[in-house]
DNA sequence: TTCATATTTCTAGATTTATCGAAATACTTC
DNA sequence: GAAGTATTTCGATAAATCTAGAAATATGAA
């Protein structure tokens, strides 16, 4: 994930509602939640969750599709995952300082041979 | 990590600016950077250099250190940590769908028993 | 004390973001 | 096609954020 990316999902995240929507999403699963749930979840008015859904999916961090009269929202677990993996490598990379911030995706990947978490 | 903590994180980081300053305090290590070196790596005017270490102090993300003339900054590698886990539990609980998402914690942490990555 | 350096606070203007009612669009059913 | 539901776009206002010059504070050196 480059930079600009990595801004947007932090900037899309870094707000009240849209962390209480992507949660929402989270906790809804693979089935996602309308956006009329949302709003209802929420409370928020419509244009208002509309401009913060766009945000999040402008930031992919979530992702919908239309079934029907309702738009089907879900949170996009990648793109959490690219996330999660620029900050690890931001957090640690070219330190061995970072003591206790081993690479994600010694955890998120298939493989996982290398272990270099290095014990001061 | 509380949700209103982990905003201010995800808040403080949304900026390039400040993303910029964390990573270069990041690659300081130890060390850190003084506020005067900050400035000179980013090219800020000291106004608008203090007021991003602002934010990102306030939120956790830095600290610092006076010696003697200059003030020394340093990542704080603990926040960034807790940011990671806060995303990863609210990137992954309640969710098998949550595929790729291990726990940071279980990388993180120097107990590591229970690696629950379930294998899809 | 006086001077020089480092950093912050003050202040204000410019830009961006958040909010939301009303109108518009998209789709389903009758 | 008409009517109803779901969601977005439009447009305007309020609030927050970013920016940075100038003045103030803090420290060390002469």
């Amino acid at each position: 994930m480059k930079s600009i990316d990595a801004l947007a999902c932090l900037n899309a995240l870094a707000q009240e509602h849209r962390l209480n929507l992507y949660r929402l999403l989270v906790q809804a699963g693979d089935e996602g939640m309308a956006v009329g749930e949302l709003a209802d979840a929420t409370g928020l008015p419509g244009a208002t969750l509309t401009n913060h859904l766009h945000i999040l999916r402008r930031a992919g961090m979530v992702s919908d599709e239309r079934q029907g009269r309702v738009i089907q929202c879900r949170a996009n677990y990648e793109q959490m995952n690219a996330l999660l993996g620029f900050l690890t490598e931001n957090c640690c990379a070219g330190t061995s300082a970072a003591v206790a911030c081993a690479p994600v995706s010694a955890c998120v990947s298939p493989r996982r041979k290398s272990r270099k978490a290095p014990s001061p």
